[in-house]
DNA sequence: CTGTTAGCGCATTCAG
DNA sequence: CTGAATGCGCTAACAG
């Protein structure tokens, strides 16, 4: 009998259905010998509750959805690992959903939400005027995760991460400190909100130091290895003069550092590198990186406390700012 | 109207909910004009079938279920995108588990069964004893990934995966025909099955080559970085002499170059390293990594597509063993 | 405290 | 080709 439902049960304990759903559902108006009497015989009888049965009618389920924008970023793959596991703590399961670079993740949002009604959602990754657009229109809590933005205000929607643009203004300043003004900048698209900040950041700290940041020594990147790769080659092609590289994520610095030795320059000996995310690899690579660390298990659980405080308990939206750390690793070299 | 029924389109269409039902599920017996209106009119609506009320009515979803084995392997972070986007492809939807390196697959496959009860599952990572003593008691297609073992034979077990020991016997081969002859290996224990694999083609290698295999050269290690560091200096603190690596993984070769280039090692020129994976990293990183490479893309499509057979048309389960290619980066030097 | 009953949204006979 | 009616397994009033 392997497919057993709730009337099974009723009538092999001699209760009615409703008791059933009652012990199920551990309510508190059922009799203690008549709640451990339907326990035993849903044990004997291995029942297991049909979700889809439950979650028809309750017209939600116990799920919260991951939102994944940019597949190729090792960063949050090693987050959404982080993710699932403080779900799992909560007793909800994640359900992830990746999405292209360039797919509209509010338009995701709703299709997944229509399809499997999870409780709440965490994105990883956006764009913040999608979110202004049209994240009106999606009600269940939700948390922007590793992006934190003070053009976004909604009552249920939640940010968790570090201050980007401080971030990266450390991130530039150490590298100034370290004796540096021809400092090249690898980074996303303007459209990218972190990383619009980190180049704010990353600009601020030059003016701060009295350094003309020069646009010639900006180049485009997307968050994976190879179109750093390009856009150092193309940033090498037009005859940049840097002595130090500020890539916006460990990946872009990977990217970058490869073009870089293929050109015949050696990090840090000839270039300086300084890269973000604090990534397992960042530590563990030649020379370790010196990087940006981003908390990520604290950003996970954060994300995944605040989203449960809001299913729940229906606490109010909340942004959460986590202090980033510099990895003194050997890619920078004092000049 | 965010929230649709096929009520509410048959209101609006004029038709009945039966019909729009058919139109749904893509039925022949519908009127091609009728099957248009009716697509028009969902479209228009915004409208999405309720998952849970069908699969309550036909009793099956349509969720494939991943069980990884190992979170820190970064060759399984890239493997599951690539499963997610074939699964999506064949309008299933994967839910991931991620598992304890010590967990028991088996159980946990169980627990998901009763839990979500997917059509299919797809294993990543698993202990081979694990499965000839529990899987027994599993009745879905299931496909065991990247791994394929002669030791199991179950009527809905495929295995999709290249030969670990031919490969490692490749690699091994490469490195003694670039003159190398005292060669260390770094992998997992005996437990697992492609590590046994990969380290008896590693060893045949070797006595088909006449080299003796040193116990001594032998260094135990997880699919993670740290794990292999450890490993590394491990090998290097009994003095252990060689002149090249084999790492049953690129991960484990990035940990344990970083143990030897901490312990003033160059590589290539004084060690001499090859991988097993072929991860993204391993052709941007510095050296680039002489590895061999597994086929990712097609063993997660093919993982998919041999699932859904059995699925759908109950194909019997089978064994598809690719080829891998040895990727020559700059870690490996002649002698 | 417990039982009866009416749907949740959809697929599917069975009649037209 | 199309529509009306039934029930999948469960929860939540409502009525004892």
């Amino acid at each position: 009998m392997p497919n057993m439902t709730i009337k099974d049960i009723a009538r092999i304990s001699g209760c009615s259905v409703s008791t059933i759903s009652r012990v199920i559902n551990d309510r508190p108006d059922v009799r203690p010998e008549t709640k451990e009497h339907v326990l035993k015989v849903m044990r004997d009888a291995g029942f297991v509750p049909n979700t889809n049965a439950r979650q028809l009618k309750i017209q939600q389920s116990r799920s919260l959805a991951f939102v994944v924008k940019g597949t190729r970023n090792i960063f949050f793959s090693d987050f959404l690992v982080q993710l699932q596991r403080a779900a799992t703590l909560y007793g909800y399961n994640g359900i992830v959903s990746y999405l292209d670079e360039n797919a509209n993740e509010i338009d995701a949002a709703e299709k997944i939400l229509r399809e499997i009604k999870p409780k709440g959602m965490i994105f990883l990754g956006g764009s913040v005027s999608n979110f202004q657009k049209g994240f009106a229109s999606i009600s269940v809590p939700s948390v922007l995760a590793t992006l934190v933005s003070d053009k976004l205000n909604f009552p249920n929607l939640s940010m968790v991460g570090v201050d980007d643009r401080a971030a990266s203004y450390q991130a530039v300043s150490y590298l100034i400190q370290q004796g540096h003004s021809k400092i090249a900048v690898l980074g996303g698209p303007v459209t990218s909100y972190p990383s619009m900040m980190r180049r704010e950041g990353a600009q601020q700290a030059m003016r701060d130091a009295g350094i003309q940041f020069n646009d010639n020594l900006y180049g485009l990147s997307n968050y994976d290895f190879e179109s750093a790769y390009h856009a150092m080659n193309s940033l090498l092609a037009r005859r940049a003069e840097f002595t130090a590289l500020f890539a916006m994520s460990d990946v872009i610095a990977f990217g970058a550092i490869r073009a870089l030795v293929s050109a015949g320059f050696r990090v840090p000996e000839d270039v300086s590198v300084i890269g973000f995310d604090g990534i397992t690899m960042s530590r563990y690579c030649v020379p370790v990186m010196t990087t940006i660390v981003q908390p990520s298990e604290q950003i996970a659980l954060q994300s995944i406390e605040l989203l449960v405080r809001q299913i729940e308990h229906g606490a109010p939206a909340q942004t959460i700012t986590l202090q980033p750390e510099l990895q003194r690793g050997e890619s920078v070299r004092a000049i």
